[in-house]
DNA sequence: TATGAATGAGAGTTCATTCAT
DNA sequence: GATGAATGAACTCTCATTCAT
């Protein structure tokens, strides 16, 4: 387990700032080094190199993510505000955390994706994953890949998320609504 | 109007194919140079730099997109087969040409973006957005801005596209079917 | 004898303005292609290169000057009004042409120097030089090298000339005769 | 306060050497790389950008020369021993260090000079004015600014140096002396 | 004469990374 | 653990010059 000091900290988040800001191509070493006060020397305590501090970077946005994905306990919850509330809190996350998001969705369009390699043990995906499945068995929502039916929903609600951070889109409570609505119905067994 | 020489193209399509495949922070000019087979300052008589090449390339291949959506004369067709060619087509683009793809998405994810101006005039996106226009006024589609509609349909399009070309979904003609019916059913009016 | 067009004169122009702004350093052919409005090709029709431009840029600005000490007639006057009039002239012309000012000093502290090979034959240069003799030899100037007189009076003079030009020192007119007369009594007999 | 360094001063010195040999627009960062023996990377830890360290090289040079100015202690001296030594020190200065000679022509007949900062809290600049002054206040030489009395004293002794370097006039003692006397006369009082 | 697209070496500068302290 | 001076390859871009038209 990787220890968590106040450098390796700084770093981090100094990283996710500025790529947030300049991208992976406008962030340099020595602007990470510049915002998080510490010696170039150290970043190569904690990380093997650039690529593996990016890495490193998003195995924990990940995790935060998927993590926040279950907040207001959508396993107590019934269909269909379980899956309501799985998609509100993707999208609240990804409005209230724009660097996060911001860095997620470089990371994941770039070169950078086939250096990362999925963790199946981490327990929050496991929980959410056996939520779905369990409607899916019960069929309120329609058979298909995890992945298909992520494109349907949480992708959506991303999308919707980065285009309001952007302020190409003014979202309120009645498109929230609605747009989360059209996801469900999209996955539903009709 | 940009006049278009064998240079010029022979430029855009190397820094296609690298960005594609290297990423913006992995492609540099040099590597653009040898496989444009060009040299390194005929890129500035072009473009006034990188970004501005990069810009260009991208005004390029989004008028390509755009145009690639009308494909099958969706303008003949009455609701939903009208929507639905739309959205096949936009996926079939996206599936059969994964540099643009993979371009567009790394694009729409960096800070270039905030360099890009949007070209109004363009007249395959005024014929396409008439046609949603006319589906929302007839009461076919929900009432909802172009971009929403465009996150609930085209990009879960091009999302499912991207994650086909990557090989973590196969997609099948029931596949297909059953999500482009799941765009529908989220945007129409119940 | 060079001939004298307008292309050739657009671009000796071009070059006089550009490095009297910009130095040598920052004076690029694309520049002055730019400012004469002329093709990058033709300069190379008149100039076999860069270097050989601002040698006959130089040649001419010369001539120009040793020229200008000769206005007001000074072979009709006699001492000290005659060497006082050559010092006024060459002060007023370094004045009124500042870009021409600049560039002769850059010419002349700089490597191209030593590409220069002097006229001898200009007929300016030798009246001028007649009239210093006679006036040695009629014992009014101490006896010393062309070279050396020079540096006592017209070199004062294109130096205060500079700092005016600089703003770093306000020439009237009284100040003007002041300095001008310290130059003659520096090369007076006593 | 700069620190000196070796490194630092390694560059500074292979930058004179350079600049008096080929003038700045013959002088290349790599060039400065290859004649101090240093790596291109650490230029740019001590001076921003090759601007800043030509103007940094200028500082100091024209320390050393104003330090230059007052040897042989001109203090103790009457006048007009008292200018004439500073003169003859001028010249000493200028013949035997031909690079930093070059160097400072050079820089003040280019547009670096704008970049430069005059820094008045030099305290060998405040002595050396301050005998002027004193010898104004006297009487012993006519009223006139810093600068006009500059060009018509330590200008003149850095043109006939220059003109001795170049090898285009011999200058003995005789001629020194009468050259010393001819400033002398062309400041005192009459 | 005249053009300006084309060249490719070389410009100034930044980069990720190392290592003596 | 921690520093930051040092490296030198690689970066983006400009340069003086050429040549087919």
């Amino acid at each position: 387990m990787t220890q968590e000091t106040d450098k390796r900290r700084a770093i981090l988040n100094a990283t996710l700032d500025l790529i947030a800001e300049h991208g992976f191509h406008g962030t340099s070493m020595s602007m990470i080094v510049k915002r998080s006060q510490v010696s170039a020397g150290i970043i190569y305590h904690y990380f093997e190199n650039k690529d593996d501090l990016i890495v490193a970077l998003y195995d924990e946005v990940k995790v935060d993510f998927t993590r926040a994905m279950l907040i207001g306990a959508p396993q107590t919850l019934p269909y269909p505000d379980r899956l309501k509330r799985i998609w509100r809190s993707a999208y609240e996350y990804a409005v209230s955390h724009p660097q996060e998001t911001s860095f997620i969705e470089q990371f994941e369009n770039s070169p950078y994706l086939h250096m990362w390699k999925h963790d199946e043990s981490n327990e929050d995906t496991r929980t959410l994953y056996g939520l779905i499945e369990q409607d899916m068995a019960s069929g309120y929502i329609q058979r298909m890949s995890m992945e298909v039916l992520y494109v349907l929903t949480i992708g959506v609600a991303i999308n919707l998320a980065k285009r309001q951070i952007a302020g190409s889109v003014i979202v309120d409570e009645t498109l929230l609504e609605q747009v989360a609505m059209g996801c469900l119905r999209a996955v539903e067994s009709s």
